[in-house]
DNA sequence: CCTTGACTTAAAGTATGCTCTAAGTTATAT
DNA sequence: ATATAACTTAGAGCATACTTTAAGTCAAGG
């Protein structure tokens, strides 16, 4: 037999709030979870592995509507697996020209800190000049 | 004389529109800019390698209410330097951090990716058999 | 002179991604 | 039995960061 989880149990493995669970399951990123005879849901592996794989894309800066289109890759099986293939890379090639860029952005804040630093030792050096008057 | 930019201008080398413009002035990223006599904003250099600099703090991933605490930091002038400086250097530690974890995610996504590359050179190997009945 | 286009403002609207509310049902512990 | 906690739903609300609208002003060319 599976073992089944509740929406609370996954929210707290997953990270997910016990609001966006129900809301991704409403705008198509889960397919409808399974419910136990109170209607309640009860989530199986598969589901936690599907969650887990949406959390890695959302985390690489994934929009709703690009994840709901891989959702619905996934729901055409094996025969999408190509297109899924091609889809990956090309979101991974996405990210890595942003993480590219951000480093640059962040060069330029560093050399931001940079003049601080320089600025602020300057000002080291002067006051024990004043301390001679 | 000091050359001076239309919003225009402005709005063309620095990629924000000319809409995003006034708005960062109104919400008090920007110091409200000098007006010709007609009423229209003429951007200094000054203007325009601070705009640059919010480009860069914005591209790394703050916020904007963060970038009003910077620009309130910059008003205090050379008093807020060292202030300044805590805030850049932990602005700058908290984007390592996520540069870090997007790592993470991606080298999962790529996991995703290396799956499916398997997954369809198997196939790969699977038809040629089938050529052979 | 008058049209065209760039500009001004305050305020409303939009997109994204949740997050919460309200009203009702079900499960659990005493 | 009954209080409490966890769950359900549809739909409203919220935070962020713009973006657009509307109504009006200003400047330059024909």
């Amino acid at each position: 037999m599976e073992k089944e989880f509740t929406i609370q149990e996954v929210a707290h493995v997953t990270g997910l709030s016990g609001y966006t669970l129900p809301y991704y399951e409403r705008i198509g990123l889960l397919d409808p979870i399974d419910r136990a005879n109170s209607g309640h849901r009860r989530y199986g592996a598969a589901d936690l592995e599907w969650i887990q794989f949406l959390i890695y894309l959302r985390a690489t800066g994934m929009s709703i509507r690009q994840m709901h289109q891989c959702a619905e890759l996934k729901r055409g099986g094996d025969a999408t697996r190509r297109e899924r293939l091609v889809f990956l890379e090309e979101h991974r090639e996405r990210v890595q020209e942003q993480m590219i860029k951000l480093e640059e952005y962040l060069a330029n804040v560093d050399k931001k800190i940079h003049d601080l630093q320089v600025s602020l030792a300057g000002d080291d050096l002067l006051k024990p000049a004043e301390n001679l008057l």
